[in-house]
RNA sequence: GGGCUUAUAGCUCAGUUGGCAGAGCAUUCGGCUGAUAACCGAAAGGUCGGUGGUUCGACUCCACCUAAGCCCA
């Protein structure tokens, strides 16, 4: 009959934040309410005066739905941009579109069922930036549900006539300096097509090739060198017609080669063979050898320069040294093509061979070829191999099976084949020495990635920057018609810039030649005045590689260098390499002070997500089930300098430790129902000393939050907090709170003291959270907004540190509490398990002390042990030099042994524990002597 | 095949200069029913990817191997 009457003086938390979240519905409401307030411009005002702090936005590829790589990508970059903005940095975020290239070019012809020689170009132009407009819609709307927050009205596109004007302006700014020239470069080319082809529109099948063995005749110099008389250096292929172009033998300089007789067959004694010695085993095998011997053995190095006959030509094929070079099959010896084999033309450059490709777009061999002129390359193997054997040159000729490339439209095998190419020279003014210089200025994250970078520039081409295809920007040069040099002067660029920033890029399709070159333009070669327009387009890496030109140093919201640059690991090739390589030929400085690198999203079994395997985890199904503010956990939870494993379990996960903090949180909201920081805060100096150690705790996981965000580990930030949430206050200040807070007159002192905590942990939980989970801090951030606070949690200042507030005694004194508090669990567990009690509060502890250090330490707390225990009743006993009596259970902790039994008296029926003074108070008889108090102090009762 | 990287409990991560393998979550069992689709406790869970070496002693240093990833060939 009493029970209810006290329910109602006991203060139980009350709120409105709901337990359950819903985000999936709750941050559609967030998100319009960000929109209505102008968030991201408000912001930008805010700290319009503010130092800079700019993050340059890397383009994701505009077709296709955002997938956990972009997802992950652009939270992280929101979790920099909120957390600086927060700080009082201006930084705006300029999100962008990388919109020209082949998959657009491909998915569009495949649905038009068309090649691009069969299409209009304006009007497949037109089509394709329809295409690119429609994803990056799309993709907009995907990260903008995120929770990202950046400039998503004004983003920059790379098919924008600004962005395509400075593009050209950086081109010719590059041709100018000298940086710029063409050259043949081998490139996969379909003979039925008659085009060339990128990497991504080949399709490997097996294909049947020959395979041939061929010697060809040394000099005489490699003759001396073994001791022998008519040395042959063997060769092997699969690709017979591209004979009629080899220029060169490679041999590898750290391998032995040994020079072989054969005793029997067509070539016994007649001549001496020379391959790799560790191939020998294999070879003789292959070859049919039964009885032959090792001459002499030299190193692959001490045959540079010699020379051979070429097997079909009066010329002669050089020796040259090559580290790709390997033994597993072949002889050691490569057949060197420059026009016809990437690897070929490489080399090729280091030792000024031709790139000689005397093959037409339909395959067919020149007429300069002798006894195979306009026969067709696979036609003419078989006729080639005849050719060599009747010559005494073919040691052997088999087929082989093998993975070999095919146009994926026409399904036929393709050839390697030099073509003219426009190109960027790595080496010109030294730009690949100055890039590597100008690296070190910056700071790499993780740091192994500075090496890694370095290699990839080290060790890179010459930059072709040329593309035989339709959707792209134009390479801006023109050819006279007369004398066919290429024409492009600083005027005429000028020109054209101005035409394309007014028109757009279209303008080279559209208009004449004419109408491009300025007014009276002659050829600087022969005073021509009719010119010709390149059909090439850029490398879309020029497109993206260039947006410092484009973006940075275009608008007013941004500015050159970017502080940082953030992306996945196969940006060192990609964008890293194409921005710094661009922005150091033409500002001869890195476009970045600091580059992170991020990993790449796994699936469960740590392998690559892929369509056909079926084990893709969608980002935008994540945020349908459980909402953003979970992937952006997940996203904070992981150390993004390695790969990342994702699926469903982790999400679930995630989910969970979502709700653990958001149940901290509203308890804390939950439990200030009835309190005004203004009227009713505790001075810390009159705070019960638990109550400090709390605030003490919170300065800490400040100071270590600030400094992980400070070095972008967010996974730190996360663990700090979640362990915040779940040790410190969930599993002990909390629980050990409840009865204060519950039973404590509501606005005695030690009651508003922990409301007072609790209000100031919470608003530094939801500031430290708000870059993270940015919609749940948002959702608190408007239970708890003061007068003068700003509407949005994203508006408000990062917490500044209070120093004082940080306790090291205290925090180690309750560290060691704590850990006494776990050996009393323990014992009470025992307990539990035999039956003898349910609620720790039907305990009586006796902490007996064989120490006096422990015994003074654990009487220093008084009678807050029981609350800190949540037992009814803790006596601590000086054991001296006694031994402990029999019911004393040994611990843990030396010195220390628990005895427990039941906590005497009769339990309150208002704060439930048990009290010797239940049953004292005539009108309270079920009330203890403390409950009583707060009645009549309080709630006006008699005694 | 080459360069770079990763590998600690089912999951996410700690593990300082070599010195008895840790935390949180999940799991199991239990408590509470005044944070209740919550909250508290206990227990179980590891040959630190493998092999060899250096050392009194190796998760830590060295070599090799395996698996996976990015880039290249």
């Amino acid at each position: 009959m009493q029970e209810t009457r006290y329910k109602n003086t006991i203060n139980l938390p009350r709120t409105n934040f709901a337990m359950k979240a819903n985000l999936p519905v709750k941050e559609k409401e967030i998100l319009k309410f960000w929109d209505e307030l102008g968030l991201y411009s408000r912001i930008q005002e805010k700290n319009a005066g503010g130092e800079w702090y700019l993050l340059h936005d890397g383009p994701p590829y505009a077709n296709g739905d955002i997938h956990m790589g972009t997802a992950l990508n652009k939270t992280l970059k929101d979790f920099v941009v909120k957390y600086k903005s927060m700080r009082g940095y201006r930084c705006p975020f300029v999100p962008g579109w990388d919109c020209h290239g082949l998959p657009i070019e491909h998915r569009l012809l495949r649905e038009l069922h068309k090649t691009k020689h069969d299409v209009e170009v304006l009007d497949f132009r037109r089509k394709a930036k329809e295409f690119a407009l429609k994803w990056l819609g799309v993709q907009r709307e995907q990260f903008k549900r995120l929770g990202v927050l950046g400039e998503w009205d004004k983003p920059y596109v790379t098919m924008d006539p600004a962005y395509e004007a400075k593009e050209i302006e950086g081109f010719a700014r590059l041709y100018a300096d000298g940086y710029i020239y063409r050259g043949l470069k081998p490139v996969h080319w379909c003979i039925v097509c008659e085009t060339a082809l990128a990497e991504a529109e080949l399709e490997y099948h097996d294909k049947e090739s020959p395979s041939i063995y061929v010697r060809f005749k040394a000099d005489e110099r490699v003759n001396r060198l073994f001791g022998v008389e008519n040395a042959s250096i063997v060769i092997w292929t699969t690709t017979p017609w591209t004979l009629p172009a080899n220029l060169a033998v490679a041999v590898h300089p750290d391998f032995q080669y040994s020079a072989v007789r054969v005793n029997h067959g067509q070539d016994a004694h007649a001549t001496s063979l020379v391959l790799a010695s560790e191939t020998l085993p294999r070879l003789k095998d292959e070859l049919g050898w039964e009885d032959y011997e090792v001459v002499a053995t030299v190193n692959g190095a001490q045959l540079e320069g010699m020379n051979c006959d070429h097997p079909l030509a009066d010329r002669k094929s050089r020796v040259i040294l090559a580290d790709f070079v390997t033994l597993d099959q072949g002889t050691g010896c490569v057949h060197t093509a420059p026009g016809h084999g990437q690897e070929d033309y490489e080399i090729a450059g280091k030792y000024n061979l031709e790139i000689y490709s005397p093959v037409d777009e339909r395959g067919r061999f020149t007429p300069e070829v002798r006894d195979f002129a306009g026969k067709q390359v696979f036609e003419a193997n078989d006729l080639i191999v005849q050719h060599l054997r009747s010559r005494g040159l073919l040691l052997e000729a088999t087929k082989v099976t093998h993975s070999y490339p095919h146009c994926w439209r026409c399904k036929s095998p393709v050839i390697f084949r030099a073509t003219r190419q426009w190109f960027i020279n790595v080496n010109h003014n030294n730009l690949r020495r100055r890039t590597l210089e100008l690296v070190k200025q910056v700071r790499w994250v993780p740091a192994f990635t500075e090496k890694r970078f370095l290699a990839t520039v080290e060790g890179r081409p010459d930059w072709c920057l040329s593309r035989q295809r339709l959707w792209g920007v134009p390479i801006p040069v023109f050819y006279c018609t007369n004398c066919h040099s290429p024409f492009l002067t600083p005027e005429a660029a000028d020109h054209l810039v101005a035409l394309v920033r007014k028109h757009g890029v279209d303008i080279w399709f559209e208009k004449d030649v004419k109408e491009l070159v300025p007014p009276g333009a002659k050829c600087t070669g022969c005073g021509g005045g009719e010119f010709e327009k390149e059909t090439a387009i850029l490398d879309v890496w020029f497109d993206s590689g260039t947006s410092h030109q484009g973006v940075l140093t275009q608008r007013n919201d941004q500015k050159y260098p970017a502080e940082l640059y953030l992306e996945g690991s196969d940006q060192h090739r990609g964008w890293f390499q194409s921005s710094m390589l661009t922005a150091v030929a033409l500002t001869n400085s890195p476009p970045f002070r600091e580059v992170i690198t991020t990993g790449w999203t796994l699936d469960e079994q740590r392998e690559k997500e892929s369509k056909s395997k079926g084990n893709i985890t969608n980002p935008l199904e994540i945020v349908q089930k459980y909402g953003a503010d979970v992937l952006r956990l997940w996203v904070s939870s992981v150390d993004y300098s390695s790969d990342m494993v994702v699926g469903m379990p982790i999400f679930e996960q995630m989910a969970d430790a979502y709700r653990k903090i958001r149940n901290t949180l509203r308890f804390l909201l939950g439990n200030l129902y009835d309190f005004d920081e203004e009227k009713d805060a505790v001075a810390r100096e009159e705070m019960p000393e638990v109550d400090r150690w709390a605030l003490s705790r919170a300065q800490w996981l400040l100071d270590e939050v600030t400094r992980a965000l400070e070095d972008f580990e967010f996974y730190r930030a996360y663990r700090r907090i979640h362990t915040f949430c779940t040790v410190d206050l969930s599993s002990f200040y909390l629980d050990i709170l409840k009865d204060r807070l519950y039973t404590a007159g509501p606005s005695s002192r030690e009651r508003r003291s922990s409301q007072t905590v609790f209000a100031r942990t919470l608003r530094l939980l939801d500031l430290m959270l708000a870059p993270i989970l940015s919609f749940t801090a948002e959702e608190v951030w408007a239970n708890i907004r003061r007068k003068n606070d700003p509407q949005s949690v994203h508006l408000a200042s990062w917490p500044e540190l209070d120093d004082s507030a940080r306790d090291r005694d205290l925090d180690e004194r309750y560290e060691r509490l704590n850990r006494v508090r776990s050996e009393v669990a323990k014992v009470i567990e025992r307990e539990r398990a035999q039956g003898t009690i349910g609620n720790s509060l039907e305990a009586k502890l006796v902490l007996y002390c064989a120490d006096e250090e422990l015994l003074d330490f654990l009487s220093s707390f008084g009678r807050n042990l029981q609350m800190l225990f949540i037992v009814s009743s803790v006596e601590v006993v000086n054991l001296g030099q006694k031994e402990p009596p029999a019911e004393a259970k040994a611990t843990e902790i030396e010195g220390l042994f628990i005895g427990i039994g039941e906590a005497p008296g009769r339990k309150c029926s208002r704060c439930w524990k048990y009290s010797e003074t239940v049953g004292e108070s005539v009108h309270h008889p079920e009330m203890c002597g403390d409950c009583v108090k707060v009645l009549v102090t309080y709630f006006g009762e008699e005694a």
